[in-house]
RNA sequence: GGGCGAUUAACUCAGUUGGAAGAGUGCUUGGUUUGCAACCAAGAUGCCGGGGGUUCAAAUCCCCCAUCGUCCA
């Protein structure tokens, strides 16, 4: 069955009667005998502006917002409510999202999910959020922002066990009373729309309270969880009733402040000052955009009160939009074209976003997030992106720092900040600075990109577009602006491309999503009561006796020697957990290889099966390093905290017997003196903290005397919080093995930090015993480097340095000294240099790598006054081949390098290839270079001797030659494909005649086309 | 978490089908100038991020790693 109707007898009470709406089918509630819509459709414009339908306020911006939450507040707490204070926007309780969305989102899911006591019932609270869907719209429709508060009301009841504290009917009596006694709505301007919930698991019957167009709030009565044999279906999903009922509400304070300020856009109910600035320092008026002040105060009218049955939303087309709103505009008679519209609705829409997402960004980087290239971080960088891209649009010559000091003063209340106003500035410096970075590289980018384009195109590859905007960050839009600036000036985007990029997007996310491994340590829980966990109880317990109450037959990929699980009834073997390794150790006979947990069960990895009575010892060596670095993590992450400011979270730990690892969120790189003063501060609590305290609480205990920092280590798990205290120093909920005495650590070093990923720095933490084997290798290291140098180890790093300037010096000095040898030889006169009909011919043998050669041959061929052809060879490596010719010279004319190499290099095992003038080639049999080169000195002797305007009667007496003989050789050949270029042949009738040539043999047709190349 | 791109002189960057590592700025020296700026001439400066592989030959092609950047979730 689908859900049943909501018939409250509140409703009847009020004299509201159910209606289905003629245009979305849905059952609505409404006092308005004539209503036929339910308030949500695109029939229902917004009644509100100009004339407010929520009285009593007068005030606007922040002092509204001040002002509409306390009476919400107070009208809640007045009827029993307690009145709880927000939650961060960073949702680091939850590892399913990054933001706060709702405030729902705060209880879930261990509230929601009935393992923890909520931390009042009822409450009221205002809860600021963010949502980043719809970004694209901000601005734009009037409507939409990232960031707003949700104001709610929430239930908790346990029906079963006489916990039933109120229901639909007095929720929906709260919600009328505040509507219309409270903010003075009249009761026909209401409609309730039924519309059930579901999300995340679970569902309810909902109603949502629609008032002038504009949905004020929703109300969500859910008591029902997933579940395939569900009685109940919605939306195609079964669910059952669970034995949770939950009020889940939403009011939206800038909506409840834009009903009450009637103004155009909510934008300019809760940002009026900064509207106002922003579009003084954009230089927008009716004048700048042709229009009098009249009539661009009524074409805006106008266009909120159409922006109500608009639903401009992600996704939707803009072009399609556009036409609709101007038509709807010109039959209410409105004077307006696209070109105007667009004049006026662009710089407006990022007038209007502006404030907006200076919000969400004070909210998100207030709250600690540090802005990075990757995860929750990137948002933060998103929207540092979006507010500057759209502060160049409207040419404002502002910092990014500006605008936020700015907005702070008029808009924020900056005193649940974690971070110093000074360290948001100076986030925002880097950010508007890396911003410039990418503009600056984008454009060379475009420029290189472009490089082979005409300079009169009208459109560019939509991969190339694409790839710019993915790897540059350069939008589409802004490809096409930069590549105006260099020249390309008729490039335009066909219409409708942006949207094709977020398809795009989309579709690449969809086929990420698929890759999931969700591969567990057995295959099934076994079922029995939870391990009882001795580590806790006494942290120095090494031995234990134990029943064995299963041992199940296993094979690991990652572990040949594990042959069986075992649980027992306790331990104090410490599974792996909170980035602490497990323990090892033995269980009676066999060995314990590691320890993990499946669900409250503690698992015992061992080589061998076990029955019965056990008694377990733990390797406490092992055991010992791995408290002394997890403990020395939490010292070492306070004394962070302490010196680089408050903002310092944990981002990932990791502890091993070897070493510890500890990653940080912060907005820069941290050099040498930075952990070095972490380093001093922790082995001052070291010596300083006596003893360490563990308590443990319930988590609604937890949360209100410490708050979410607590957290450090991701979201915790259960009602029962275990809490490590180091003094004030550090505190943080933590279910790994601590030290009750620090001191007994002995040392912390800091070893070394590295970047993980933008806006996250690593600590590499070396502690007890561990810092001993350190030092003691970095001392071996030294003292072998010293030991190799023959010097003192405190003069190394001046030796190292004065031998690195000294081999660099004297490789050099070895090249000039070879390439003055090879002069030597070469202008000596000597058997090595030759001379052929006006050609200098120089063949020899020498010392050195290809790299060298080609700096020898250089120099010899290098002056043109002295047509040279020089062939070298080196025994490197298999055998080196190069020929090279004085360019544009006699020996240019008469010989081909590449074609002389191609015959000798066989000599030598090998290949090779190049140019005409140049040409390079090894092998792998180095004895056999004496003969290339004997065989370069006879082929070059062979070669006929032919002045350059005799080149072609030499191709003549080639081809002649090789009728003749009826043998075409490689020299003839490279003679004759250059007659055949010279010809004007095509490049595909030479191929041709080399095909027919190559085989070295001339059969009567290849005879026929040679001789037809003669004439 | 996933995709893409980049890494070349002190700096900013080119480098085509694999075949002799380049430009501009800066630097050094000399000239010019009262001095500076500017100009003229000459010169020096490269493990082409690291490690493997393919090849006769790799800055260039393939794989791995590191770092930086960028987009998406």
């Amino acid at each position: 069955m689908s859900m049943p109707a909501i018939e409250l007898a509140v409703f009847k009470d009020n004299g509201f009667s159910r209606r289905k709406c003629d245009i979305s089918g849905l059952w609505f509630w409404t006092t308005d005998e004539n209503r036929k819509t339910c308030g949500d459709t695109h029939e229902d414009e917004y009644t509100f502006i100009g004339a407010p339908v929520i009285s009593g306020f007068s005030t606007l911006g922040k002092k509204l917002k001040d002002e509409m939450r306390a009476a919400f507040i107070g009208f809640f707490e007045e009827r029993q409510h307690t009145a709880i204070e927000p939650y961060p926007i960073l949702a680091r309780w939850r590892d399913d999202i990054h933001l706060t969305i709702a405030s729902i989102a705060v209880f879930q899911p261990h509230i929601t999910g009935g393992q923890v006591e909520p931390p009042a019932n009822p409450l009221a609270i205002s809860q600021p959020c963010i949502r980043l869907n719809d970004v694209d719209a901000v601005g734009r429709s009037g409507r939409h922002l990232t960031t707003f508060e949700m104001m709610a009301h929430h239930v908790f009841n346990r029906p079963a066990e006489g916990q039933d504290i109120y229901w639909m009917e007095e929720c929906v009596q709260f919600c009328h009373d505040l509507l219309c006694d409270r903010m003075g709505i009249s009761p026909e301007e209401v409609t309730y729309v039924e519309n059930p919930w579901s999300g995340g698991g679970n569902a309810g019957a909902a109603l949502e309270v629609m008032v002038g167009g504009l949905e004020l709030a929703t109300l969500v009565f859910m008591d029902m969880v997933e579940d395939e044999q569900g009685d109940i279906s919605i939306k195609g999903v079964n669910y059952c009733k669970m034995p949770l009922q939950i009020i889940d509400t939403g009011y939206g304070l800038e909506r409840f402040c834009w009903a009450a300020a009637g103004t155009p856009t909510i934008y300019e109910a809760i940002y009026p000052e900064s509207v106002a600035w922003l579009k003084d320092l954009a230089g927008f008026s009716g004048e700048s955009v042709g229009m009098d002040d009249d009539s661009l105060a009524k074409l805006l009218a106008e266009m909120s009160r159409l922006n109500g049955i608009m639903n401009i939303e992600v996704g939707s087309d803009g072009e399609q939009m556009q036409a609709m709103m101007i038509e709807r505009l010109v039959k209410r008679g409105v004077d307006i074209d696209a070109e105007r519209f667009n004049a006026v609705t662009e710089p407006l829409s990022r007038i209007f976003a502006i404030p907006d997402h200076l919000h969400a960004l004070a909210n998100m980087i207030g709250d600690g997030l540090v802005p990075s290239n990757a995860k929750a971080g990137y948002l933060a960088r998103m929207m540092a992106r979006r507010i500057l891209r759209m502060r160049d649009d409207l040419s404002l010559k502002i910092s990014l720092c500006e605008l936020m000091e700015q907005h702070l003063q008029l808009n924020y209340d900056a005193t649940r900040m974690k971070i110093t106003n000074e360290g948001l500035m100076t986030i925002l410096a880097g950010e508007e600075q890396r911003y410039q970075e990418m503009l600056r590289k984008g454009e060379q980018v475009v420029k290189t990109a472009l490089k082979s384009i005409k300079k009169d195109a009208t459109s560019l590859q939509d991969e190339l577009l694409f790839n710019l905007g993915d790897s540059h960050g350069i939008s589409p839009d802004l490809v096409v602006s930069f590549a105006a600036g260099l020249g390309w000036k008729k490039l335009r985007l066909r219409t409708g491309f942006m949207a094709e990029v977020a398809e795009r997007h989309a579709a690449q996310a969809k086929t990420a999503a698929k890759a999931q491994d969700g591969s567990s340590l057995l295959s099934s829980t076994p079922d029995h009561p939870a391990t009882k966990t001795l580590y806790y109880d006494d942290i120095m317990q090494r031995e234990f006796s134990a029943k064995v109450l299963e041992c199940i037959p296993l094979t690991l990929d990652d572990n040949e020697q594990v042959s069986h699980a075992i649980i027992l009834d306790k331990t104090c073997f410490y599974p792996e957990g909170g980035g602490q390794e497990g323990d090892y150790g033995t269980l009676g006979k066999v060995n314990v290889i590691d320890t993990r947990k499946v669900e409250d069960l503690v698992i015992h990895l061992c080589d061998g099966p076990l029955k019965g009575k056990v008694t377990g010892k733990l390797d406490w060596n092992r055991r010992k390093q791995l408290m002394d670095h997890h403990t020395a993590v939490h010292i070492v992450g306070g004394a962070a905290r302490r010196i680089l400011g408050s903002h310092i979270y944990q981002a990932g730990a990791n502890k091993s017997v070897e070493s510890a690892r500890l990653d940080i969120t912060h907005h820069r790189r941290l050099d040498r003196s930075d952990l070095d003063e972490i380093e001093n501060l922790a082995n001052q609590v070291l010596q300083e903290v006596e003893n360490t305290e563990k308590v443990t609480l319930t988590r609604k205990d937890a949360d209100s005397e410490y708050g979410f920092d607590l957290y450090q280590g991701g979201a915790p798990k259960g009602n029962q919080i275990r809490i490590l205290k180091i003094s004030d120093h550090d505190i943080q909920a933590c279910g790994g093995t601590h030290h009750d005495n620090p001191n007994r650590i002995g040392t912390i070093r800091v070893v070394r930090s590295s970047a993980v990923q933008d806006g996250v720095e690593r600590l590499h933490i070396v502690a007890g015993n561990a810092a001993l084997l350190h030092s003691r290798e970095q001392e071996d290291l030294l003292r072998e480097a010293s030991d190799s140098f023959g010097v003192a180890t405190a003069d190394l790093p001046k030796t190292a340095d004065r031998f690195f300037g000294e081999w660099k010096e004297q490789r050099k000095r070895i090249e000039q000294l070879e390439a003055e040898i090879v002069r030597l030889r070469t202008t000596g006169g000597g058997d090595d240099s030759t001379e052929l009909d006006g050609v200098r011919i120089i063949i020899m043998e020498v010392d050195g790598d290809i790299k060298q050669m080609t700096k020898m041959v250089g120099e010899l061929t290098r002056d043109v006054s002295v047509p040279t052809l020089a062939v070298i060879g080196s025994r490197d490596g298999g055998g080196k081949l190069l020929i090279a010719l004085t360019e544009d010279s006699l020996a240019s004319e008469r010989y081909d390098a590449a074609a002389i190499l191609k015959q000798i290099s066989h000599h030598i095992k090998g290949g090779g290839g190049g140019r005409p003038t140049f040409a390079q080639g090894g092998g792998s049999n180095p004895d056999g270079l004496p003969e290339a080169l004997a065989a370069a000195r006879s082929l070059i002797e062979e070669t006929p001797k032919v002045s350059i305007s005799q080149a072609i009667d030499a191709t003549k007496l080639a081809i002649d030659r090789a009728i003749a003989d009826g043998v075409v050789d490689q020299g003839e050949f490279a003679l004759i494909k250059r007659a055949a270029e010279q010809a004007g042949l095509s490049a595909e009738q030479i191929a041709t005649i080399g095909e027919a040539v190559m085989d070295g043999h001339i059969d009567e047709q290849e005879k026929i086309l040679l001789e037809n190349l003669l004439s």
